[in-house]
DNA sequence: TATCATGTAACTTTATAAGTATCGTGATAT
DNA sequence: ATATCACGATACTTATAAAGTTACATGATA
């Protein structure tokens, strides 16, 4: 399988959308991630029906977000992608009344559902706000190191 | 991506196998797994190189142990399987320079290294004698249930 | 009413596990 | 010896889901 990147992708651009004066076209979100408008529509889908932006039609249209990002988790947004699987290997399901089966995807399943519970608490506790602030520092890191050059 | 079950069917012939005399053939754990014994060939390649089983070819051959069930941990076979990728949610590398893309990339990133890592101490605490003896306590539950409904 | 931008459907591409067909190689039994 | 058995290896196909593409309908604005 392919690894999937909506995630990643999504909250790149909704902190770049909040540093954006008006709406974002699907062609301007496409060109920063560099993709296809369709793409983009189609990911934003479920940002949208889960109220988390809104998208205007026609001239001066596109996207824009509805809520602040001090309101928006990781975990939120990974759910309106659909709450799409965390993990690429998982149990087989060949014989489920096979006892030795079972007993190894007892073991596999709860391992599996500690490392999905801590990954749903660690992007619960991070909000796009966290996300913006850390671009800040790196921001202001690079702008303190530049400075340093030019001395 | 089509879900990895590589995992979870090696757990699950190598502890059939150790409950049977002699070599098991790849057609016998191809027939166990409901599957073809190329595709057990080519997965038993890396447990094989790695040194927990042995392969012989011609009459009376197929696969054996060479390693008692005590000394082999899920994580071992993991790791023999070429230690694929946990996860089926990734970053996305579209613009490496971009701060915003380094923040959440960030953010994610070490989310997922925790996981892995909680997935990584979970595989490495099991060996596969803890899963035989699940199975035993699975295989002695049935038999006292159906003992009850006998009585 | 021309243009812009989203909405949607259908199709293609890509990547990877899994499944299949075939033949070579080595080991055993007769 | 040689027929049979079982693995080793190659090449190809299938299945699946994200991602990319094409095309057109729909609605909003200048």
């Amino acid at each position: 399988m392919r690894r999937d990147s909506r995630l990643s992708r999504m909250l790149h651009v909704l902190i770049h959308m909040d540093r954006i004066d008006g709406a974002a076209t699907s062609d301007q979100i496409a060109q920063m991630l560099g993709t296809n408008p369709v793409v983009v529509r189609r990911t934003m889908a479920g940002l949208r029906d889960d109220g988390y932006v809104h998208s205007e039609k026609g001239h001066g249209g596109g996207w824009v977000l509805t809520q602040p990002l001090s309101e928006i988790t990781m975990l939120d947004i990974h759910r309106a992608l659909g709450n799409p699987g965390f993990f690429a290997v998982g149990v087989a399901i060949d014989h489920p009344e096979c006892l030795v089966e079972q007993a190894v995807n007892s073991a596999l399943g709860s391992a599996f559902e500690a490392a999905e519970n801590l990954l749903i608490e660690k992007f619960a506790a991070v909000t796009l706000a966290d996300l913006a602030d850390d671009f800040d520092q790196r921001m202001a890191q690079i702008t303190a190191d530049q400075s340093c050059e030019l001395t």
